[in-house]
DNA sequence: TCCAATGGTTGCATTTTGAAACCAAAGAAG
DNA sequence: CTTCTTTGGTTTCAAAATGCAACCATTGGA
């Protein structure tokens, strides 16, 4: 039943949006790829960092190589599970919720783990932008729907 | 039992991706808040486009209530939910999950909605970067952590 | 040969979800 | 003022997802 859900039984299955959420939009499948981005690592170490029950966790490592988001070395005795090019590609989702949850899920002087580039320096803000390169707001977008 | 997660209860509590996963990370409540995007909207109109059940719109539209995503305007007979500026700075996380699933959710030639300027144009795409614009990848950033 | 570590699977109880039925308030129709 | 429809829910209950604990299988040493 990992597979159900390939042909039809999307939510909203002409949205992208909706099909990621699908994908990946469960408590957990996000938290495993933004460990995943820190490099490969095995169940135990995931299960370590997450505090994630076993079953649940072998179930979303097993969807997540089955969507095509990680791959796994199934070489002896300790499997490592990697990112492939759409799961390093989630970055940009992680740092989106990322930078939400700075702005809007703390309190003030509540501590965080912080996202920064090579040299300590944070990122700059993710913002929606036109093809020219100015900001976007929704209310200056718009959703062709093809139905 | 909607604020049992106020205090403590955090997934990872330190982690702001991991805080706003535990907020809007369910099937539902990004896709609310897509379809929020396009202006504000009424229980009936939620349900209509989304096909969710009742019960759960109504939880979720009062937990995005109480999480300060979207308010509502208890006039007489028929409530309206508008995104607060939380949950418009939302878009980005919402454009941020459409893009990948544009990339990596769609076969060749399937049929999807398209999100435009008000030209009808497709916008930039979204990507991590420096404080001096420069692209960077998921190795090139670290997690401070505190604990 | 035994033993510990890794990477799971299998129950089973709890929680979340969802479909359908029911309820209440506000207009509109008569 | 009474009835009917629309809107906005709540209640109930069955099914699915979740999580804890116990168990199993393979690998790699001591």
């Amino acid at each position: 039943m990992a597979e159900a859900e390939t042909g039809r039984g999307w939510t909203d299955p002409t949205c992208p949006v909706a099909r990621t959420v699908d994908l990946v939009g469960d408590r957990w499948s996000l938290l495993i790829v933004r460990d995943a981005m820190e490099g490969p690592a095995s169940f135990t170490e995931f299960r370590r960092r997450l505090g994630i029950a076993r079953n649940i966790l072998s179930d979303r490592l097993r969807k997540l190589v089955d969507h095509g988001v990680l791959v796994t070395s199934p070489s002896g005795g300790r499997h490592v599970y990697e990112l492939t090019g759409a799961g390093r590609d989630l970055f940009t989702v992680v740092v989106a919720l990322r930078q939400w949850g700075e702005r809007h899920a703390f309190a003030d002087g509540e501590p965080r783990s912080r996202l920064t580039d090579a040299e300590g320096r944070p990122l700059a803000e993710l913002r929606p932008r036109g093809q020219d390169g100015a900001p976007l707001t929704a209310g200056a977008t718009r959703v062709e729907r093809v139905g």
